[in-house]
DNA sequence: TTCAACGTGTACAGATCGGTAAACTTTATT
DNA sequence: AATAAAGTTTACCGATCTGTACACGTTGAA
């Protein structure tokens, strides 16, 4: 069982899961979308499940590495930061491959709150939530933990509506938002 | 065919599709619950797909008509409506049977652009876009396109982050953002 | 009372679902 | 070269999926 192989199949179907939903592909599309089998699918993963959360996981690692990266190149202090968020979201939204948030959809798809998928999809707001909390108590923001949420409040809304009305346009309002938000709460900490 | 009787079957596909996700159920679990037989379940739905689409229509009146009252209830003038819209999300939230916005859900899981169920939910967002942009221009915004499409961004964000965190907390985020940005906004226009 | 129309339930078709048993092929070690 | 371990293939399981053929019961009109 080499090692790299599976990372290989947690690619492809994370790719699949992500451009068809968890529910509607099968492992048996799977199998034919990876080439391998699907006793050796069974080998690498106890089921379904597990897989979905190991493309999860890849996911989010692959995400905020991409997030997180991309905001540093594009601004250096926090309040830029925090700006600059919404710039890249632009630019994900622009992606041929962009289907909008997978742990929103894993959300979507299995609701129970204990449920392991929802439990991983939620901990991956909750990461990205503490990120943007700390760029805001660095900016100097009034109340930072509000900030931090309003911020992610933007996001979360540019994404689903960039996927709703299929345009990219949410990204340019959710940062205007931003930028009247952090005003705001940036002239109330001088103050 | 009584017709009341096929109202009452997408009553409760509606409910049950809510409740469970619409892949995730199945015909043979809505003849249960619903008592009726396969055979009559078909003869009132063509597909499955065309009962989505009915238990969809149902939920876009049953939210748009609870939304609307319940907001004309809270305030009076276009600006206070814009902002009690979120009062009566957090009061949405609270509810037992919340499980977030069927609309999102159905578009997270028929994902193409030119699905019929995907331009449904998308015809759902437009007509409360058009209500929000409404309420903007009537209260005297600089852009009232650019703060109706904030106050939808906000929305959603407020939906999506409640059901991650399972939590009500957003819209009291959302709602504080909400009105930054439409004090911004009114005051832009004054000058 | 006969007949036609209609709504319903049973029982099933064909495909696909997640998952597995057992035989086979490759690989690494001695 | 012999052998054990690892990985793969084929073929299949029972359950469930959407959708249907057909026989049965009920109802209203002639």
């Amino acid at each position: 069982m080499r090692p790299n192989k599976k990372d290989e199949l947690v690619s492809k179907a994370l790719e699949v899961f992500y451009r068809d939903g968890f529910h509607a592909t099968g492992m048996d599309k799977l199998v034919v979308e990876t080439g391998v089998s699907k006793t050796s699918m069974y080998k690498h993963f106890r089921t379904k499940e597990d897989l979905i959360l190991a493309a999860l996981d890849l996911r989010d690692t692959n995400f905020r590495t991409w997030f997180l990266n991309r905001v540093a190149e594009l601004a250096e202090t926090p309040e830029g930061q925090l700006i600059a968020g919404f710039d890249a979201l632009a630019e994900w939204f622009e992606e041929d491959s962009y289907r909008g948030c997978m742990f929103i959809k894993a959300c979507s798809e299995f609701q129970e709150d204990d449920h392991p998928i929802h439990q991983q999809a939620a901990r991956h707001k909750q990461i990205l939530l503490d990120h943007l909390t700390a760029l805001a108590r660095a900016a100097g923001a009034e109340d930072p933990d509000c900030l931090g949420s309003q911020m992610l409040l933007l996001k979360e809304g540019a994404i689903v509506s960039s996927v709703l009305i299929n345009s990219g346009a949410p990204a340019r309002d959710a940062r205007a938002a931003a930028q009247v938000l952090l005003d705001s709460a940036l002239k109330n900490q001088a103050a």
